[in-house]
DNA sequence: TAATTATATTAACACTATTAATATTTTAGA
DNA sequence: TCTAAAATATTAATAGTGTTAATATAATTA
């Protein structure tokens, strides 16, 4: 029993690898059953197999990368000094890993519902508040230290939440502005408006 | 000479007329090109007696949705007062354009340039500022009677830029917020924020 | 070893865009 | 008006897409 499990589970991580690749690189566009399963070195039809449809394969595909891009964040963000601080440099290193990787941010951000889950998925029901979650410890700290108020930390991370997906859209679908230079002087600029910093 | 364009530009208006009912209607994903030649009454291929591929006839609805949401959010707006009042209504009836049409805003915004143009076409470049041009007006007028500072001005409506976007992205792509009502009040909010109104 | 079960594959269907070849209609000249 | 040429429309075909059913292969159990 627990045999069979461990082998469905591995196998379906290949899946999960193969398509995974496949976002990083060239996008959800890419993303066939056909594509991931060459990748992953099976006949397209034994996709079906482990997962119900494409739909529910690329769903698991953003659990995995949730994690993913907390991690970076973390990563990027820990040796910032605690507070307001760090709440920008967590914003700045959530938007730097969907530069990174666009697909991954087309997949949480602009590709309808519909066509990533087949059901109602909270996981992708979520993402709008993802932003939130991983600044959360220090919106805490910050209430706590009375660094702001309960008020305006609501003002801000909300505003934060907009912007910096507003800035993302323009740039990774529009190219607006032209340059990373100028993308990383307009985030840092917004950023600092709304936690008044500098 | 003349007869025949008027002739070619007449049947490309039925192919495009055709596309912008999909569009408004069931969105991008529907728009294709033998659902889009069966609407207009010609087969398929006749498509591309009048326009080079897919993406040049939807890139021909791009420009005909701007001048429709130009004038829907004039008439929405031209009761309001001049200066800032009036850029928030501008603002109001521009996110209601797109609630209204979700299939237009994916089309403006979300979609991948390569997929609505082949060439660098300058209409769909210039659309991060779309937002910015139908506002031009009322910012003229507000320096000019000294509401604001020309800083105060670009600073505004950047941060109107980008936070109008991310809302819509929010609300048209992840159900955030859940009711049209929620997305009303969370809107006005933010505008009044950044306009510093009441 | 034989029968059963689990897994993987091929074939098929219904879609998609696009191109080439063919059919039809329209236009121009005699 | 009739015919030849040009313009336009259509069908057929190719190469993709997702998905399902039937078939083949491998693994497991009696």
């Amino acid at each position: 029993m627990d045999k069979k499990e461990i082998q469905e589970l591995r196998i379906k991580s290949y899946f999960i690898e193969a398509a995974k690749e496949i976002l990083k690189g060239e996008g959800l566009r890419s993303v066939s059953v056909r594509n991931v399963a060459d990748r992953a070195g099976y006949s397209y039809a034994t996709l079906y197999n482990y997962f119900k449809d494409i739909k529910d394969l690329i769903f698991e595909c953003v659990k995995d990368f949730q994690e993913e891009c907390r991690i970076a964040v973390q990563k990027d963000s820990k040796k910032s000094e605690q507070g307001l601080t760090k709440i920008k440099s967590i914003t700045q290193a959530y938007m730097k890993f969907f530069i990174q990787y666009p697909g991954i941010f087309e997949l949480f951000y602009l590709e309808k519902t519909s066509d990533i889950a087949s059901k109602r998925q909270p996981t992708i029901e979520v993402i709008y508040s993802f932003l939130d979650r991983l600044c959360e410890e220090e919106w805490n700290y910050s209430i706590e230290n009375k660094l702001v108020s309960e008020k305006q930390k609501a003002k801000m991370s909300s505003e934060l939440r907009y912007i910096v997906l507003g800035i993302l859209v323009l740039y990774l679908s529009r190219k607006h502005p032209a340059s990373y230079k100028e993308f990383i002087a307009i985030s840092e600029e917004q950023i600092n408006n709304i936690l008044g910093l500098s």
